[in-house]
RNA sequence: GCGGUCGUCGUCUAGCCUGGCAGGACGUCAGCUUCCCAAGCUGAAGAUCGCGGGUUCGAAUCCCGCCGACCGCACCA
């Protein structure tokens, strides 16, 4: 068996996660999250969110997964994400219509009508590259979830195949929640959905997924991006290196300032995805940043780079993805609607003096009713009211406004966007390792940081009692428990080695005596004693992923 | 959709060619034992053999159809 194949299968036994349906038999491209699987997937959102989010005071939403035509139609989606599939009347064979006819010297324009394509088809005499038909018909494949949003079938509704959408449609929403500051980061957690033509490989495609993505909203002209760091290199396949097929190692500063990277936050942003990556468990040598050249990307990306990780079984494998949605997407929202989606930013261009009187002194003068009335004047030697000098107290110069430039411009977007699954998969894979014999995921401790073992040394009364006493204040502190009293120690901590659970907590025959139990590491198998009243603060310390 | 391989307790699998009680190992559970690393002893539960049909006295086994998985082709906007 592979090491994959063995994760996969211990991922299954342990409750991580496994193919849905299987007693119907199953279909691919969906998987379903056991209980640690459930736990590990929001550890993993927890680290991104202090990685990615909290530090920059980005802000998360959550919406739809059900979006109306309307919006797909707008992003481009509609038109993009549908293949044109021709069928070879005499064999069956399907191929895309546009590849076959590009094969035979015939361009077409992407969103082609799928009558026109079959009329090229065989007016061209193309011919079917398996059996050498030359009819075809031509349909179109859609590779969103269609549905309909209530009773009529006109009224036509997809399932998102991104959660970006439900943050760009409510752009004006959120800027003026932030407000109005740019560059204004906005996450979204959720699923997404593809109905892939044939899934494959497990967890890496499926047509039901889980995504983080960020959407980070700057001005072109300004991006006011933190300063790019020097002290970690990126291993990058960029479009020059694609060639040789060894990427170049560069500092995110040196990527930017080759103009490797385009912009200063994408620079940055691939940064935090490599220490991201490293904290989940995945070795430098083992990442590499692949560019994406124009024909592969995206219909809406200026610039893309796939974070990739190498497992042997898969080559290098896509788990983020980088790209440079410039203006497209609100533009898009804005000429679809006719709703104004800008940012504006504001420039003092001149400004004037003012005088402002100070009423409390002035009224000490027998007159101030009627110089109240009259209009403060700035002359060479002094503030004048009238023909009357004021004296400095009585008086302050300030400066006001005069003109301002007001800017209105459509932010541009910088998107990373990562599969959750498979950096599940990823850092399963990487965790996953052999001591004496037996199996270990070793997950980097700040992982299933909230779940602990709590075991009686043996199972007789006195011990399970206390050992029940020691789980209810642990939940208490909010740990997940697992109790487990049932057979030989030995056993129980393989078990547990093998779940990938950090900490096992023993109650022994010293614990009845002096209130303190062993805490074993799943890594080293060493076994501290600690103070029961201790344990939360212990615990808490070991899993800071931090430290 | 096509081609190849495959589908048997939770898991890994034997049995299929040559039709005749579906067996093992691991895991799980219970009892005994047990004060620290898959230990020992005893026992138990768990599979209408992917689904449907056909041939046959009799089908996990042979035949047909379907479903699903994996690998290649294609697809991954």
């Amino acid at each position: 068996m592979s090491k994959l194949d063995e994760v996969l299968n211990l991922a299954k036994i342990k409750g991580y996660f496994w193919p849905s349906f299987e007693i119907y038999g199953g279909v691919s491209g969906f998987y379903t999250f056991g209980p640690l699987g459930t736990y590990l997937q929001k550890d993993i959102e927890e680290l991104w969110k202090d990685i990615f989010v909290k530090p920059f005071g980005f802000i998360e939403i959550d919406s739809p997964d059900v979006l109306p035509y309307q919006i797909l139609k707008a992003s481009g989606h509609v038109d993009n994400f549908k293949d044109p599939m021709a069928e070879c009347k005499k064999c069956g064979a399907k191929y895309r219509a546009d590849h076959l006819l590009k094969d035979a010297g015939v361009e077409v324009s992407e969103g082609a009508e799928p009558s026109y394509l079959e009329a090229l088809l065989n007016k061209n005499t193309v011919k079917c590259p398996k059996c050498g038909g030359q009819e075809w018909s031509v349909k179109l494949y859609l590779n969103m979830f269609e549905t309909n949003i209530g009773p009529y079938a006109e009224n036509k509704g997809y399932l998102r195949p991104e959660t970006a959408q439900g943050i760009f449609v409510e752009f004006n929403s959120l800027y003026n929640y932030n407000r109005e500051q740019l560059p204004m980061g906005v996450v979204q957690i959720g699923k997404g959905y593809r109905n892939e033509i044939s899934p494959r490989q497990g967890l890496i495609r499926l047509r039901e997924f889980h995504m983080m993505e960020l959407e980070l909203f700057i001005d072109p002209q300004e991006e006011d991006a933190p300063d790019l760091p020097n002290d970690q290199k990126l291993r990058l396949l960029h479009e020059k290196a694609r060639a040789s097929g060894e990427p170049e190692e560069l500092t995110p500063q040196e990527a930017y300032q080759k103009g490797i990277v385009k912009t200063k936050w994408l620079a940055f942003f691939l940064y935090l995805s490599k220490k991201f990556l490293n904290s989940l468990g995945v070795p430098d040598e083992k990442q590499r940043f692949f560019e994406k050249i124009a024909g592969e990307r995206a219909h809406y990306s200026a610039q893309t780079f796939d974070h990739e990780v190498f497992i042997e079984e898969l080559g290098w494998t896509e788990v983020a993805g980088f790209a440079y949605r410039t203006d497209f997407d609100l533009k898009s929202h804005m000429q679809s609607t006719g709703k104004e989606m800008y940012a504006t930013k504001r420039k003092v261009v001149s400004t004037k003096e003012n005088v402002v009187i100070n009423k409390e002194e002035l009224m000490k003068r027998e007159n101030w009713k009627e110089l109240m009335k009259l209009k403060p004047e700035i002359k060479a030697d002094g503030v004048y009211l009238g023909n009357i000098k004021l004296n400095d107290k009585e008086y302050k110069i300030i400066q006001e406004v005069e003109k301002e430039e007001i800017r209105k411009f459509i932010p541009h977007v910088i998107e990373p966007s990562f599969g959750l699954d498979r950096l599940t998969l990823v850092t399963l894979y990487y965790a996953y390792n052999k001591k004496d014999g037996r199996n270990i995921f070793s997950l980097p401790k700040g992982l299933l940081k909230n779940v602990v073992a709590v075991l009686p040394l043996v199972s007789k009364d006195e011990f399970v009692k206390k050992a029940l006493e020691v789980r209810n204040m642990l939940v208490n502190y909010g740990f997940n428990v697992i109790f487990d009293d049932k057979g030989y120690i030995g056993k129980r901590y393989a078990r547990l080695d093998e779940s990938g659970i950090p900490f096992a907590i023993t109650v022994d025959s010293t614990t009845l005596e002096d209130e303190t139990v062993t805490v074993r590491d799943r890594d080293t198998w060493a076994q501290e004693r600690i103070k029961i009243r201790d344990l939360p603060s212990y615990l808490r310390e070991k899993t800071n992923w931090r430290l």
